[in-house]
DNA sequence: AGCCCATATGGAACCGGTTCCACAGTTCCA
DNA sequence: TGGAACTGTGGAACCGGTTCCATATGGGCT
């Protein structure tokens, strides 16, 4: 296993280590005749060049990050796939780094700003603090925020608060007035996430143009489980005065509504409409409305840029807003006032 | 930006660059006064080391690759985050091949065997050919099969003929004879899966001990999909004799089955016993009964043994065979012969 | 005091590429 | 026929760590 190296080939060839090495880089100021005696020796003593030791000369690592709370939700698999797409036909390898406690996040961005290990950063559904995005920008790390936003690095998002408002407008077009909202913790929610408030703000919007009062009560924040969205909606569709539809932060959360539904003898969609959002692979299955992102996009649309800021560091900042898109199922329905 | 090297601390803290490379791996032939004078530079100067030099000189890349046909199955997340709980409490970092053809898939195998790019390899779900397998030993590269199975390498398998067999036992003591099976594709499976044949087995055997003979046209192979799995019991219930029970190589075909059910009216589990395989999390939500692989520790193994390995090459080859497990949920019940 | 050995330390050589500079050989034009 | 300009090529220096060998230092023992 003693690895050949560049030098063994050159000597095998007769020629300089330079040559060698213009040979791999496919430097056109090689005659072609040296370049066939190169190649031949290669060939020979089935060379392959040490990407680690060309990394090194380099002063680059061919790697990108990608760091992501990865298994908090299922719709991770499809930007995941997006990212892919594209870096899987670049030169580049990602590493990954996954994310389940706030203080691994924050080893992670401290030790990746620093270390050079990587070329650059793709950041999911994290929204670094302005003194972390400071240190990724003097390391002159390219960083691409997905699923978040900062004004400092380019990012792909799509119009939360625009999809919250058309989940809640669906439901209100469709006749209700009850509309409740089950969302992530909007404040004490570790990670930040960005998308959290801007639904609740479409919702709030929604509700403001068609004059109906927000209601405190039907407004219900947990943590993103189905379990958890389930005990919210028990408790609301036992109020004294129930809604008649429910808006879900998330299509997990939107399954927990049904379930609850289920539970309580309450049909879907004749007694109870219920919106999700996400719009993930189950959620087709289990006929429920939702808001689609476009997560496969929002991944590929991440590398490109990510791409795009590697190979050019003058790059100016972009600011990517995909749309989002009602896709009606059979979860929702018009609203069916008592006989 | 002009990176600080080990030989500008070393000429700060006034010692030679072996003491501050000492330093940095905690030698402890270093005296505590010099260290600190060491320490005290690095703080200064902000150095930190550069792991590409480090692993260049090493010889090690501190890298693992993960190839695995990723998105195929939902499954993958769960074995993922056994991965990373491991290899993330290492100082190894994981790169990541997504595969998704074959053509991808033998440009990985090829690639990873020669270049140097990783000190390990854990492969998921697809069987390496003699050849491919004989080119990582060849390369000195540890590997580790995880949901596939070689002779000559380290693997983490479930007991799938034990799997199968329990499922149409479990069928078979709730009274049902008609049992049919909707598989993957047994024989055109680019991909070589290994488990596609042991449940087949598993299922055979436990028809055979109870004595019902095998029925071929009870047995449907097809794609690995829902809406494949749908179109396969239709075929089944609309048997002119049909089945009363049905086995799903997995949770996501026994969904399909389930809506063919739905559709076809035949209520589950009086009319129609379902089980499936995997257990995924969406599982629970539908009351699926199913055979529940522990995914998150197959992948937890799998780490552990590659760790194994590339600490110590001389480590003897491990077959670990994880158990199954039944989880009897609400789609299967005792056969009711028909009044 | 003299010797030996253990401990600490400096620094050259090395890992395996890339790059840049110097120089040889051609071509082309005055 | 001299020299400018260009093309190809060899090889030293470099990237930033680790390691090993040589040397310095100090303590213990006789």
């Amino acid at each position: 296993m003693a690895s050949i190296t560049i030098r063994d080939v050159a000597k095998k060839a007769g020629v300089g280590v330079g040559t060698v090495s213009r040979v791999l880089n496919r430097n056109p100021a090689v005659r072609e005749a040296t370049r066939l005696k190169v190649l031949a020796a290669i060939e020979e003593l089935e060379f392959t060049p040490s990407p680690i030791a060309r990394r090194l000369s380099l002063g680059k690592t061919m790697t990108v990050a990608v760091i992501a709370p990865f298994f908090v939700r299922p719709s991770y698999v499809e930007r995941f796939r997006g990212l892919d797409k594209v870096l899987s036909e670049s030169e580049y390898d990602f590493v990954l780094y996954n994310v389940e406690t706030t203080s691994r996040r924050d080893h992670y961005f401290r030790e990746l700003a620093r270390s050079d290990k990587v070329d650059g950063l793709i950041i999911m559904s994290l929204t670094p603090t302005d003194n972390t995005v400071e240190s990724f920008l003097n390391a002159g790390i390219p960083t691409v925020l997905v699923d978040a936003a900062h004004p400092r690095l380019s990012h792909i998002i799509i119009d939360d608060c625009e999809g919250g408002y058309n989940a809640t407008k669906h439901l209100i077009d469709l006749g209700h007035r009850k509309i409740a909202y089950i969302s992530d913790h909007m404040h004490e929610n570790p990670f930040n996430f960005q998308p959290v408030l801007d639904r609740y703000r479409g919702y709030c919007k929604a509700l403001e143009e068609a004059n109906i009062p927000f209601r405190p009560d039907y407004h219900r924040q947990g943590e993103l489980s189905r379990r958890v969205a389930k005990k919210l909606a028990q408790e609301l569709l036992t109020l004294p005065d129930p809604p008649t539809a429910v808006f879900a932060y998330s299509d997990t959360q939107a399954f927990g509504v049904l379930r609850a539904a289920e539970e309580l003898g309450i049909s879907v969609p004749d007694e109870l409409s219920v919106i999700g959002y996400d719009d993930i692979e189950i959620a087709e299955y289990l006929h429920l409305t939702t808001i689609r992102q476009k997560l496969f996009q929002s991944g590929l649309s991440g590398a490109e840029v990510l791409l795009r800021e590697i190979n050019n560091p003058e790059a100016p900042l972009q600011e990517i807003v995909l749309p989002t898109e009602l896709v009606q199922r059979k979860t929702t329905g018009p609203h069916r006032p008592k006989a």
